[in-house]
DNA sequence: CTGTCTTATGTAAACCTTTCCCCTCAGTTC
DNA sequence: GAACTGAGGGGAAAGGTTTACATAAGACAG
């Protein structure tokens, strides 16, 4: 493949005068630029991006590191990134971290090998302090999903615990009184915040929510499925289910569906993230809105303005907040219809 | 960060030295390893990707262009590449090429510059000539979900034509006879052999498919909903809906339900695919399952082979056939019940 | 015509590794 | 004891690019 030398040899000119014309740097005479550009079309030459990288301590990439790709959340979190990296020119470094501490910390390594100076990081396997260190060497690195206060400038997240108020309160505005919830057996912050939601809502209207009332499963489709059927199992009676994720809601509907239970006209059930499949289950669900893919570009742009050394207002924090998404998984016991 | 003189003066060993131990190369004491390595850990050294790509003219890391990161085809596409490369300790450079020639073009071409030696690619914008060409210059050069005579061994594709058949025989042999299509507008390979596909089989059973009975749209679920809407407005009879993809059956399935037209009772529908959304819709669909993770990984393990300099046995293609799911949204009008 | 600016261009060092080739030294072999 | 062997280790070039610094040529004022 040919190299600067060699347009610099067609050409005529030196080295420098090419790398001048490649960066479109000043000082060129346009007779010169018009030449050297004709000869670097003329042998298909391709700037070397790792020689580039090495001598200008500069990557232009930016890393990123999901749990898992297959998750359609995750897709979404990689398409938003993905937007930002193709509008700023920049090459993806992409790797899965399994929420796995030794395959999360991998990944990372692996982008550092690279020296690559912006990164979107998601992680729920490493600890505060091990990412805090990331965070000290690489000045663009930016956690998404998670907050970590001495790098909270640097951390694009959700609120999970208003999520989870949210999600009672809505249930109890609708004249519901008794609960289940179908939680992540993943104790990670996530499900956890978001329970912590739900309870000191249903605290404020004297509900409690016992442990017998809550299942953890995977939180896929699959999962929610068998929480509902250790539920249903329990001879618990609800009128109300607030799942984890809109995969565990869905599993829960079916299952649900398959005993013979209307949803919602017997049970009502509420979801999270509002991903596609939402929209597609039967009934329609209410959710609440992630606005992840939102959330995905601005901590990209986030960790490429850090990279390039821009200092971002440093009063404005990232946190979001998940926002109800009414379709028909959900009736009203007071109005006997659904919202 | 610590770079290999680092090493070298605080172990009193030379630069080969140490790059020796961290290549764990021959030619050193155990003493002198044992030291050299102590040094590195204790500076938290890293070895710089870029100079050693730069150097040993390998990447160490596997290019993948995929269309959109979103459809969960290519999530499941890029999930089956990614465990290739964590077991190959290889790092994944992403780009989505949206199937559009500037930006496929654009993305190979970044790739390129990385001088990344191995890539699985995904293109349907570009034609024949073009990506011949970069097979010639790149090493491990593999496209996926695509045939290209010329490059033959690099091809990891599925037999559409073989799909359609299988979608219109089974349906044929659930004793359907008035057939619907639902396509997508996107006029690339797959469509026109899936639907050649259908119609060679229908054919067969002397079944004439009209262009009336095939409606033309998004290759999603909106557009499913938009292509059935239009065939029922067009008042056509039918008791077969054949979808372009999973995602286009649902959108149709959504949409005949909302019409009160029970599924599969008054109409059957297959898809193709079998991505999750499959098992999510009720009812749940029958479906051609697409090996898509399966083929991934071997397109991964293809790259990576060539790019080593490899040769797998040039006799064998990677040709792969769908196969028939048999779920619930194909009924059997012969004995009338669901199959 | 000399001196001073500008503008266009060239020279060479630096970035970090790998690897070819050479050297030294201790132990073997005859 | 000379010649050889092999293992452990070092020196230096090479890989492709950017960029600080140097240089050359022309323009222009005085």
């Amino acid at each position: 493949m040919a190299t600067i030398k060699d347009i610099a040899d067609v050409a005529g000119v030196s080295l420098a005068t090419v790398s001048r014309v490649i960066n479109n740097g000043p000082k060129v005479g346009d007779a010169t630029r018009e030449r050297v550009k004709k000869v670097m079309e003329e042998l298909g030459y391709r700037p070397n991006a790792n020689a580039r990288a090495l001598v200008t301590r500069k990557s232009a990439s930016l890393g990123v590191v999901i749990a898992e790709l297959l998750d359609p959340f995750f897709a979404t979190l990689a398409h938003g990134i993905d937007a930002v990296a193709r509008r700023q020119n920049v090459q993806i470094l992409m790797s899965a971290g399994s929420i796995e501490k030794q395959t999360e910390l991998k990944a990372i390594d692996t982008l550092l090998q690279h020296r690559c100076e912006a990164m979107v990081v998601h992680s729920k396997a490493l600890d505060d302090k091990t990412l805090v260190e990331f965070a000290a060497q690489v000045p663009g690195f930016v956690l998404i999903n998670r907050y970590i206060e001495d790098i909270g400038h640097r951390c694009v997240w959700l609120d999970n615990v208003a999520g989870g108020q949210t999600m009672a309160r809505h249930m109890l505005s609708q004249g519901h009184k008794k609960f289940v919830v179908v939680s992540s057996k993943y104790q990670i912050d996530d499900p956890i915040q978001r329970l912590s939601g739900i309870r000191k809502e249903l605290a404020l209207s004297d509900i409690e929510l016992p442990e017998s009332h809550i299942e953890f499963s995977t939180p896929d489709q699959e999962g929610g499925e068998i929480a509902m059927r250790n539920l249903l199992a329990r001879g618990i009676e609800f009128t109300a289910v607030l799942a984890y994720n809109d995969a565990m809601a869905s599993g829960a509907m079916t299952l649900l569906q398959d005993h013979d239970v209307n949803v919602p006209t017997d049970v009502s059930i509420i979801g999270y993230d509002d991903v596609l499949l939402a929209k597609y289950c039967r009934p329609k669900l209410t959710t609440l809105h992630y606005p992840v893919e939102m959330m995905a570009t601005k901590a990209a742009d986030l960790a490429l303005a850090y990279a390039r050394g821009d200092v971002p207002d440093p009063s404005v924090t990232y946190k979001y907040t998940p926002t109800l998404v009414k379709r028909d998984s959900v009736m009203n016991r007071h109005a006997g219809q659904s919202t």
